[in-house]
DNA sequence: CGAACCATGTAATTGGTTACATGATTGT
DNA sequence: ACAATCATGTAACCAATTACATGGTTCG
């Protein structure tokens, strides 16, 4: 469902084709959602079917037809509702606590190096969203009358910027707390 | 591949049944993974045919046959190179971030109302770890001889703890920015 | 009297990822 | 020469959720 309102909510701006909108995922919602394209062509034609949408094929000579998508007003209302409407919090899943779970039996060198894989990961997506998309952003607000838009932009972007934080945070505490863990009395089998 | 190597986890300490195990996903882990028993049957069965496990059948009369599952050599092999190999972080999928990001044409009330709604289960969330899983970790470490697998347990109840503790921060401080955004220009359609 | 516990599963559906397929144009 | 950009899709696969199916026992 998220992707679909993702979709009307890219088409509310104006109408695009399914490429242009995997582009807009890319450049603007990727910290925290993002979408392929053999998942977006399918949904619109089925949200055109369900009279969301409407299409109009632009011809082009050298490459295949722009398929150029509008929200209808059956779209926009259904945007409107989902965008008013609570979402129940989905289950956190981290896989990689589970290997910290179960590393009883490892060294503490070996959970040492686990954490730093993370924090290498966890730092380069940090500096993505300091540089690159903070630069979108900025770029966005020069443009005037899409302030509202551009602050609440910028509103997702911080909450992106705080959780690669509290990563990294959490991962420098548990290294120091990790080489103080008294190591494993069994050697390993 | 994370649930069976869970799977694996929890089977190194002992046999049990996949009825057991879902016991353990939902009193240890389940702060960040959870398993559904529809999942946990069928993949038990999967992991016997691919002999990292076997199966013996305990006959009840009353109740249906337990099925009591013993992690093999090969079992621990598996698990053992899992736990050691850094996986990929996952794509962050925030679907309620989608709702921020979209907002403009909603009013200030809207999203305070929003934001107001996860503050509430974030919170309920957070009192989830800081008692019931935080007195099961207190007891397990009470019985001595498992003193490195809680102090394991603890790190990765702290990261939850500490995830939403950060939401919790940013809500607060998005809620105090959005109460202070200019309202919307053009008044809803 | 109904809910929760014990104990097993199958089937359908949803949502997402990866691989495959095509093909001209532009930039390094 | 090779990769990236534009532009569309289909098909296979994988993981997780929800619904369905069964049925006795124990607790409030």
């Amino acid at each position: 469902m998220s992707l679909e309102h993702a979709l009307l909510g890219f088409l509310s701006y104006s109408p695009m084709t399914g490429y242009e909108l995997k582009q807009h995922f890319d450049q603007s919602i990727y910290h925290f959602w993002n979408a392929n394209l053999s998942q977006i062509y399918p949904a619109l034609s089925r949200m055109k079917e369900e009279g969301l949408l409407t299409m109009e094929v632009e011809h082009q000579e050298d490459r295949p037809n722009r398929k150029v998508y509008t929200i209808t007003d059956a779209g926009r209302e259904a945007l409107q509702r989902w965008l008013v409407t609570p979402l129940p919090p989905g289950q956190v899943r981290e896989a990689w606590l589970i290997q910290i779970f179960f590393a009883h039996f490892q060294s503490n060198d070996e959970i040492v190096s686990l954490l730093e894989a993370r924090m290498d990961a966890m730092r380069a997506r940090l500096a993505v969203c300091r540089t690159e998309i903070q630069a979108a952003i900025d770029q966005n607000a020069a443009q005037s009358g899409v302030e509202r838009a551009s602050q609440l932009w910028q509103i997702t972007l911080d909450y992106g910027i705080a959780h690669y934080e509290t990563q990294l945070a959490w991962l420098e505490q548990t290294l120091a707390r990790v080489r103080k863990l008294p190591p494993l009395t069994p050697p390993k089998p």
